[in-house]
RNA sequence: UGCGGGAUAGGGUAGCGGUAGCCCACAGGGCUCAUAUCCCCGAGGCCCAGGUUCGACUCCUGGUCCCGCAACCA
């Protein structure tokens, strides 16, 4: 990569992390796609040559497990959530010039590749680790088919990552107290033969380039924890059937898959080499973006521009694991990495099983254009921050800031210029509205520099402020009698500024942007255009413009908030109810013990002869109770629940090797067994003998 | 306990060492080309306590309070 400014001679890619297949789209991953989109085309908008690509992730066990749940095979669950996406994807604006999936014939291909380059170069050892094995359902637990403790910080956990304690990624056999998740037995540790990407080959290669990779501030530091650290190997063979085959050639493999993880990522490479196959290589080559001869070449301005849009979760696997992946196989190693912050509704986090989400078809089906969530999505916040969606401030921004300033200044300006000038006036740009002008194309490429995305967007609506600004200071619809000079001065530089509007807003919205273009009279294509044509005049002539925008009405928000509301209630009662339920039952233990520790229980059936009072004592009780073979005298705190006098003649349970205590002065020798905070005594169904021994 | 992210006007949200900005709501004024839209003007703010500094919302220390962390999930 190089650290010239956009745009280089070289040619630039921008990926967006693999949505994984297995569910509907929702707002949440949205954002990562519209934010992609957006820098993909802010990127041609300054003139770089730039690819856009994504693609499915297939593999990996949950989607294993969901398919054998729902009885398809794992590749045509994933298949149909694959076409879904693709399908998708275009109704948001968001264009990917190749969209693959992983396990389409190139990414396994190019997978494979990088895992021999790695085998052929040194970087993969095997090592003997234990794996957890569920021996009821004899089968090996990879990933997620296991839980335990995290080993780090004692949190539950779950095979691959500790999702809950310290968000460590973990490696096989590193989860403390296995359980399948198949079964909920507990699961062994076995032996098993694996394959490791010795990442510590890579360790001062990444100490070195997490210096100078680019990108948001999140993916700049999280990863630093990590690469300081020791780097441990990286397990990337798993036992399982779903996933590409391991390449090596030893039998030992043969029925390992590589983990999820290592083709994943791949697919960026992958679905750029299929953009290129379909485009040819002289309209654009994957290999002059993603191969690099040596290492010493990385830090050369004659290499490709990878840019990485993600997620913040998975910052850990493109600033660590996936640079050293890269550079393991020969290949170019990414300029920069843009996490974005996580989406949450009405102020909560959003919960797919919950339903407390705004899903993807539903925002389309209430017929709202695409464009007026991505500008949501991209100006409402900054790339990292977590963003809230609420459709009051939906509604609130896009009439405050689309509808009644850049719609607004857009339409005045185009129907004043039709109605009295049939078009753009005869005249040139005043200097002030053309520095303007200027003034906003370099905030566009220095922000597209800088990785604000947001201010990429801000540019078009800061421009159209200005302009309503200007118009209402100049007040051409007085002029337009005294002096139709001045008028047609202050409706051209409008105008102008309505044209530099469209080449600006392009990226963050392009559909909106098309629409412009077209009132403009312009000829070909708003996406096709440079930014310095927002200094060349629009045609002479155009028609009479439509209203960019819609306001929403109050009653359409209410309506909508009710939908989201009542679906936010019922799921806030279902979690109350768990809640509860939670409360009042304490969790299940999660140790488990042997039989003989239960065997070392000594208890026996019991009935009490005596039951008095303890003097001093608030809740305790003195009870004789007849174990058959004698008489325990045991004290018992059961006072608030039971009425003494009438206990003598009950049976219960009494754990006979208790070790005796001294309460208030009296001796206990045994332990009445009773339920919950109220004591309720346990006794037996039938009648056994006194003195018979529970097991 | 832990991990991570926060706390900026009534609600949102920028700034992150040098006069605290923007959007919505609110008060007043103006315009009428424009979708009751637009413009001007006003009131109103940096969680608390220490420290570093010529200067701190911004850095450091210590509090307080919020949010996320079963499965699903970016």
């Amino acid at each position: 990569m190089s650290h010239e400014e956009f745009p280089t001679d070289n040619p630039a890619v921008v990926t967006v992390g693999l949505p994984y297949a297995n569910g509907d789209l929702h707002v949440g991953h949205l954002r990562g796609y519209v934010t992609g989109d957006t820098a993909a085309r802010a990127l041609r908008r300054v003139g770089q040559q730039t690819a856009f690509v994504c693609g499915s992730d297939m593999h990996g066990t949950p989607i294993a497990v969901n398919a054998a749940e729902e009885g398809v095979s794992p590749e045509a669950f994933a298949m149909e959530y694959h076409e879904e996406y693709a399908e998708t994807f275009p109704k948001f604006n968001v264009e990917f010039d190749n969209y693959g999936h992983t396990h389409d014939e190139t990414n396994v291909e190019t997978t494979r590749e990088f895992v021999r380059s790695w085998i052929d170069d040194d970087h993969v050892v095997e090592k003997e680790i234990q794996v957890a094995y569920d021996p009821d359902a004899d089968q090996w637990l990879p990933d997620r088919l296991v839980e335990g403790t995290c080993p780090y910080c004692g949190e539950h956990a779950r095979g691959d990552e500790c999702d809950e304690g310290c968000q460590r990624h973990l490696e096989p056999g590193e989860v403390e107290d296995p359980v399948s998740t198949l079964t909920g037995n507990p699961a062994e540790y076995r032996e098993r033969e694996h394959k490791f990407l010795r990442l510590s080959h890579f360790q001062d290669y990444l100490q070195d380039f997490i210096d100078r990779m680019e990108g948001t501030d999140n993916a700049k530091n999280q990863p630093r924890e990590w690469i300081e650290g020791e780097l441990q190997d990286l397990c990337i063979t798993r036992d399982m059937d779903w996933g590409i085959d391991y390449p090596g050639d030893d039998e030992e493999a043969e029925d390992l898959v590589l983990y999820v993880w290592v083709d994943a990522p791949i697919e960026y490479v992958s679905s750029t080499k299929q953009y290129t196959e379909r485009v040819g290589a002289e309209e654009y080559d994957w290999e002059e973006v993603w191969t690099v001869e040596d290492e010493a070449e990385l830090t050369g301005e004659d290499n490709g521009e990878i840019v990485h849009v993600i997620g913040r979760d998975i910052i850990q696997h493109h600033a660590v694991f996936w640079p050293a992946m890269l550079r393991g196989a020969g290949y170019n190693e990414p300029r920069a990495i843009l996490a974005t912050g996580f989406v949450g509704i009405d102020g909560k986090a959003l919960s797919t099983s919950r339903n407390r989400a705004v899903w993807a078809d539903e925002y389309l089906d209430e017929g709202f254009h695409p464009d007026l969530f991505r500008y949501y999505m991209i100006d409402g916040s900054g790339m990292e921050t977590d963003v809230d969606f609420s459709w009051d401030r939906f509604a609130e921004r896009v009439n405050g800031e689309l509808v009644g300033n850049l719609g607004n200044f857009a339409y005045r300006s185009l129907l004043f210029a039709h109605r009295n000038f049939d078009g753009t006036p005869d005249t040139e740009v005043s200097d002030d509205v053309r520095d303007r002008i200027e003034t906003a194309i370099d905030e566009f490429e220095a922000a597209l520099n800088d990785y604000r995305i947001r201010d990429v967007g801000a540019a078009a609506v800061e421009l159209a402020d200005f302009g309503n600004e200007y118009i209402q200071r100049n007040e051409p619809w007085k002029l337009t009698d005294d002096d139709p000079e001045e008028a047609a001065q202050v409706i051209r530089d409008c105008v102008q500024l309505a044209k530099a509007c469209a080449v600006l807003m392009q990226p963050v919205m392009p559909g909106k942007a098309a629409d412009l273009w077209d009132q403009l009279g312009e000829d070909g294509s708003v996406h096709e255009a440079s930014l310095d044509d927002a200094l060349v005049a629009p045609p002479a002539e155009f028609g009479e413009p439509d209203e960019l925008f819609a306001k929403i009405e109050d009653e359409r928000i209410e309506e909508l908030n009710e939908k989201l509301q009542e679906r936010v209630e019922e799921a806030t009662e279902d979690e109350d109810d768990d809640e509860s339920a939670a409360a009042d039952i304490e969790a299940l233990a999660d140790e488990r013990i042997g039989f003989e520790d239960f065997g070392d229980l000594d208890m026996r059936v019991g009935q009490i002869e005596v039951a008095e009072p303890i003097e001093g004592a608030d809740d305790l009780a003195r009870l004789e109770v007849d174990i058959g073979v004698e008489t325990r005298q045991v004290v018992a705190g059961i006072k608030q629940l039971h009425d003494l006098d009438e206990l003598p003649g009950e049976r219960c349970i009494l754990l006979a090797n208790m070790e005796k205590a001294e309460l208030f002065g009296v001796e206990s020798n045994g332990m009445i067994l009773a339920a919950g905070d109220e004591a309720d005594l346990l006794t037996t169904h039938g009648d056994a003998p006194l003195g018979s021994k529970v097991q």
